[in-house]
DNA sequence: TAAATATTTTAGCATAATACTAATTTATGG
DNA sequence: CCATAAATTAGTATTATGCTAAAATATTTA
């Protein structure tokens, strides 16, 4: 499944935002300064997608959307720590890999990670493979 | 300067098909499994940028141009050398980078270049440092 | 050179993703 | 039940991508 990158970040606003409370559709608008008509457009693309869920107006990631976002996090920690360790700087490294941890197969990812050497945390401190 | 997928590969087929004669616009729509106006209109987009010329039919990349495809480059083999160092096989390599190459920056690649130890040819022979 | 062929360009249209304002509808809370 | 807040719809816009059909240019060749 391809997703856009306006999609990725949608998904990433949804996770890491949920708690204490499942985010409501002005709140992903406000999270991601788009207007709610614009937000309401998006969080459609990926409902029809089976990537999220809307309940009483509770948004949160579906199965499916959890396991999008976790290899997104894992592409997005595995190329962070590639980066970083050559010498990148943080706030850089996240700001490049944001670009593209979203399009690679994570079959690659993997074997990525395993020559990296498996490390569990990130250079910012959360877990590679993050829930 | 942000250039999009189709920009980014029409630069890679101008580049790579230029010799013996340049590349007329039928020949790109050919190159690109795209139709005549198709080409037209991403040709002109080009054009526009600055990143290729066109004279008496004949394209060719500008100095812009030029640079640009070196960075691309650059960065496709570099990350196509990291991903068959970790086993992924050359082809799939190849395939996940096209997706990528175009949007980090030179700064970030060089870093990782260097870490990887400058090698001067990719897993296919053609040299990293491309012109 | 003139006719035939090939190429390029224009016009018109379509879709997907992104984004907005304004208006309407639906919820929620007091 | 009414006021406010939130969500949705309607309408519009832009950029990138892509098409067909037609018109305009070039080029080639007879």
């Amino acid at each position: 499944m391809d997703i856009t990158k306006k999609e990725r970040d949608c998904i990433v606003v949804i996770h890491d935002n949920s708690k204490p409370l499942p985010l409501r559709l002005s709140d992903v608008a406000g999270l991601m300064n788009i207007k709610p008509p614009t937000a309401h457009e998006l969080i459609n693309r990926l409902l029809s997608k089976n990537i999220i869920k809307k309940e009483r107006g509770m948004i949160t990631l579906t199965d499916y959307g959890n396991e999008i976002y976790s290899e997104i996090m894992m592409a997005h920690r595995t190329l962070e720590i590639i980066l970083t360790r050559s010498g990148v700087n943080s706030d850089k490294a996240c700001t490049q890999v944001e670009k593209v941890d979203y399009l690679m197969d994570t079959s690659s990812i993997e074997k990525l990670l395993q020559t990296i050497g498996n490390p569990d945390k990130c250079p910012h401190g959360k877990p590679v493979h993050a829930v």
